[in-house]
DNA sequence: TGGCTCGAGATCGCATACAATCCAAAAACA
DNA sequence: TGTTTTTGGATTGTATGCGATCTCGAGCCA
């Protein structure tokens, strides 16, 4: 888009996502009019948007704070998650393309290869190439649901947990198990099997919830079943 | 609220529920400053809102019109009420207090009696005190599902179809059948029955969408079914 | 006559000035 | 000394001015 507006929206969210902005965290306009580089006006117009979208609260008279999202919050949200992409992943059973299942299996390789690169290396960071494949993979059904205020929802629950920088960690079962669901919901949709696919992604985004945790909580020794902390898994 | 903008943003909303400008319609911003009688500050940032909500859609240096919902867009609507609603309904079985039961028998109560008395006298109109007691209905179902996000998720899919104005013709059996989910879903939440719930509002969401149809079409000749135009009913 | 270009008017996007509100620290009082 | 009041600064809310962009019709050319 062509307008500052825009512009502003996309810088804040972008530095509350990569944790500049820690949750609870009062925003001052004209901070961030410094920081954006244009004035208040589109400012505030990007901070209601970010509102609507859950990624700050906003108080009249009072400004807008990073949102805070409590234990009880966060289970609430995933089982959103559950229900909007379960949904997604049956509408997208009889409407994707057979090309977009193509590239669904790329991903999955990529995520396969991924892991057991890190567990080869016993290296606890792969973050960067598999949460950009599973983003995108997930991104890929959710176009291929085709219905555009789903997708509202889903940025919705979607985002707004990453405020909390949370990390997944998975032990290397976990990761095994949500590597095989990515493969069954492929097999799913090529066999344009809507309920199947619903539920293999509800078992999957369910079991993700099981694994977020605070990003302070320290790295425990490690159990015989080696943890693997990881971005958003699910 | 105090501020104006939350003053503009209601009256903006009601005007467009009532009928008073027309899907496709260009709102500008000036017209609207002269309505509400506030300045184009706070007329943009309603805009904005509501734009976000679905019931404007805003392109950049073109401004905003009221959103056109076609036939399809309005099935995928009821589909995600009917995800969303039902996703409620199955929460609320877990949550709702006695007190609200209580409130909801008196509800089905109403809407009986509302539906009995229009199809005594024949008469055609009964919006008023059915969808009153409706929505009031499914607005204690979504509060005692207790999850703010999905109430947002709600308004979302329940308002948009509004601006069609649509109304639900009923049959006088689709009209008995949907008593007849009133109480049942009563039951269900007596039951604590998450799942009997959420089916049977699952169901209700359905059979509403089959029944919508477009203002200006003609009031058909009654079948010995005779149907009853309402406000939305499901 | 039909299509294209260009320009005037209208409308929007952004910046800025002013007013209303809130918060906190200091001062006054019990 | 503890509590209430007041007052100043900071911050948000609202109005308005200016420049940018778009729309649409008049005029021009083929």
């Amino acid at each position: 888009m062509s307008t500052v507006s825009a512009l502003a929206y996309k810088a804040i969210r972008a530095l509350i996502l990569e944790g500049r902005f820690i949750p609870g965290e009062r925003l001052k306009e004209e901070e961030l009019t410094d920081l954006c580089g244009v004035s208040r006006t589109p400012v505030r117009e990007a901070l209601r948007r970010l509102a609507l979208e859950g990624l700050v609260v906003l108080t009249p008279h009072q400004g807008a704070q990073v949102a805070e999202i409590g234990e009880v919050e966060l289970q609430e949200i995933y089982a959103l998650r559950a229900m909007i992409e379960s949904h997604a992943a049956g509408r997208a059973a009889k409407r994707i393309a057979l090309s977009a299942i193509a590239r669904l299996k790329v991903l999955a390789g990529q995520m396969e290869e991924a892991v057991a690169q890190a567990v080869r290396r016993r290296q606890t960071k792969l973050y960067e190439r598999y949460t950009s494949a599973n983003s995108e993979f997930h991104r890929i059904i959710m176009e291929a649901a085709d219905s555009p205020r789903l997708s509202a929802m889903a940025t919705l629950v979607v985002e707004v947990p990453l405020i909390l920088r949370t990390l997944a960690r998975y032990s290397e079962s976990e990761l095994s198990r949500s590597l095989h669901h990515h493969r069954e919901l492929i097999e799913a949709f090529e066999a344009r099997d809507e309920d199947w696919a619903s539920s293999v992604m509800r078992c999957h985004i369910r079991a993700a919830a099981q694994a977020v945790v605070r990003p302070e909580g320290e790295p425990e020794a490690a159990q015989n079943d080696q943890a693997q902390p990881l971005g958003l898994v699910g």
